[in-house]
DNA sequence: ATCCGGCACGTTGTATACATTTTTGCCATA
DNA sequence: TATGGCAAAAATGTATACAACGTGCCGGAT
């Protein structure tokens, strides 16, 4: 390699930097929707050679987030928001699937303590009365931890594995759209209906009403694609939005 | 390369080779579950070059066949009976929910109308008394087009790429079982009660019903449940069942 | 006998040379 | 001007050499 080589690696693998430093790229938009990859450009701008870089290229693929066209190459995906928002129905989907297996396959003890326990730090953080950044991460984390448990709760290995491939494209995360929500005004009052449905679908599970469960996290999904709308009618949140370069907007970029 | 090469290939690549192979490997048993896989192993297996087979341990990795583990390595995946089944549940999730947007979106009449068709060509051959190979291998094709007609009913590319990566599992394909019932008696009503649904699904997605088209598709795939359990428990069918060398039984291999 | 260091080997990670395929652009011809 | 085809360039496909990383074995010291 050349002496432009970065040492600086901890133990990240040149496989691991590639991909990460691709999706970092398309994220942040340096390629744009419907550009094409070549292996030789990401040689150049990652500083890595071709091998981590083809390996990367699948992995994104996989993911979702880039597309391999015939005969060979690869081009940057873009996401229409009628897909966006299929994407996390697909999730609410899943989720819904996770919550009824939980009720149906009953919760235990402890994982039913660890959902509350994580409730009552979310509770904590709403009553705030004004979400800095901090609060927001904070939220975003135990969010993210809440989801876990419920994916834990439900005791499928191919649920899990089912959600973490939803999950790989962006936006479609539960917390896709929670960092942005600074930028929202009225977010506390969104965040505060998302814990709402929270402990409603923990008493769900808790008496085993699969039938109540399961539409709950449909519809809790279904709040990322409100908050989506929000997002795309405001300027400043967009920019602030990860992998927004990606959206297709009817008539436009 | 070695002289051993094989030059028949029409327009394979050899990437596409090492995926075929490995998969047919595992799938018929040739690495048991739990077995790791070593890239040198397989170039001798093959007689490819490490960079395909890579590739393919990749690929299979991500169609769910293999498992990645730490700090380095692949493993052939095993599959309890209750995976197998909570991979049927996803896939009935997932076609419930293509099911539900094409009623709620409309479908169009071209589309209603090649299901019909597709339907009428099932009835007919079902109207023979008894299935031979043949008949069978006609429904699989006519059963797995009427499962594409439903995605493309839905008219969302987001649930078309959710199914194509639930549908890689071996056994969590709508037609999975089907080429296996020529060993189970009964095969026949169990294909009847199928088309019947499949009957049921398109009258549903004609008057629009959300509701009963969604549950429907649900149901039908627990028909590969029950199929699943007749072949476990039917050794000859067993043995023609693709990739029943992964499922690890309760005390047995 | 046990613990520990270090060497040898097997495996994966990475880079790169070479082969093959695909694209591109030019030029001749109609 | 349109078109066909050919050659050059660029890209990907493939093989393989070498590096890095573990892991286990063996021998020596306590």
């Amino acid at each position: 390699m050349r002496a432009t080589t970065i040492r600086l690696r901890r133990d990240a693998s040149q496989t691991d930097r590639a991909i990460l430093g691709m999706r970092d790229l398309v994220l942040r938009g340096e390629f744009k929707a419907g550009d094409r990859l070549t292996e030789l450009a990401l040689v150049e701008t990652l500083g890595l050679s071709r091998t981590p870089i083809r390996a990367a290229l699948q992995q994104l693929t996989q993911e979702g987030l880039l597309e391999a066209v015939q005969p060979t190459g690869y081009l940057v995906r873009g996401f229409s928001e009628s897909e966006i928002f299929d994407a996390i129905e697909v999730r609410g989907t899943i989720e819904g699937l996770a919550a009824r297996m939980a009720a149906e396959r009953g919760v235990s003890q402890p994982t039913l303590r660890d959902m509350r326990d994580c409730l009552a730090k979310i509770d904590e953080v709403l009553t705030r009365s004004n979400l800095g950044d901090g609060q927001l991460a904070r939220f975003g984390a135990l969010n993210e931890q809440f989801h876990h448990l419920l994916l834990h709760a439900s005791g499928s290995e191919m649920v899990k594995h089912a959600m973490s491939r939803v999950v790989t494209l962006p936006f479609a995360s539960p917390n896709a759209f929670v960092l942005v929500q600074a930028k929202i005004p009225g977010s506390l009052e969104i965040l505060k209906i998302a814990q709402a449905q929270h402990h409603d679908i923990v008493d769900a599970l808790e008496e085993r009403s699969s039938a109540r469960a399961e539409p709950l996290l449909r519809e809790h999904a279904r709040n990322a694609r409100k908050n989506l709308e929000l997002v795309l009618r405001n300027t400043d949140a967009l920019r602030h939005l990860v992998g927004a370069p990606l959206i297709r907007r009817r008539g436009g970029t």
